[in-house]
DNA sequence: TTCATAATTCGATAATACAGGAAATATTGT
DNA sequence: ACAATATTTCCTGTATTATCGAATTATGAA
């Protein structure tokens, strides 16, 4: 992921509304949720709702299919994994010691290979 | 961390310039840089990156500490991890199918308690 | 104390982003 | 074709953020 696309993807979720919305389509997996249910959930106008999400589209963090008269929002996890890489790169790459990995998870990327 | 404190932090890091400066003191570690070194080394002129550096302070993203007249930024290791935390706590907590985490690791939190 | 260096703060301007409501588009059911 | 639903797009005003240069504060050295 290139700096530029991580700041275009970080400011999609720097934002209250889109926040919560993104948080909530996680919750939701591939199956996603249409922007009428979204805004009612958290009880935000529609045609915000609407605007909000386009920006976290155009951020490449969540994807949109149509269903009937819906249009179904849902989370590009991959998008967000490559997110969540790109800000651990210059952390624990070149500074075991002091490590930004949440939960004490161990810093040896080797444990990615373990079943 | 609550979603005010996470937007105010994604939005510190949602700029180039702000991105390039936080991940050039990632890699430095506890020690820092000062403003004028980072400023000088991405090409941005003092006063902005002064600016910028404010911002991320606000953000409880780096902390400051002076040494005679230089003033050393570094990064608050411990806020971006809770940073990073929150971002993935809708994801693998309620979704352990779809996983956001980075690089294939385990989505079990007991990874945590492995020596 | 006076000079030079490191960095920040201030004031003005320019560029972006947000919010609300009206109008437009797409789809389904009658 | 018509009405209803789901959603987006457009327009306008407002607010936030970024940039630049000049002025200011803090520190160390002569």
């Amino acid at each position: 992921m290139k700096d530029q696309d991580a700041v275009i993807a970080l400011g999609a979720i720097a934002q209250e509304d889109r926040l919560a919305a993104f948080r909530l389509l996680m919750t939701r997996g591939p199956d996603g949720l249409p922007s009428g249910a979204i805004a009612e959930r958290l009880e935000i106008q529609p045609t915000r709702m609407s605007f909000h999400l386009a920006a976290l589209e155009r951020a490449g963090l969540v994807t949109t299919r149509r269903d009937g008269r819906h249009i179904l929002y849902s989370v590009d996890y991959e998008r967000m994994r490559n997110l969540l890489t790109f800000l651990m790169e210059d952390c624990c790459g070149n500074n075991p010691d002091v490590c930004c990995l949440p939960a004490n998870r161990p810093t040896n990327p080797s444990i990615a290979d373990r079943t």
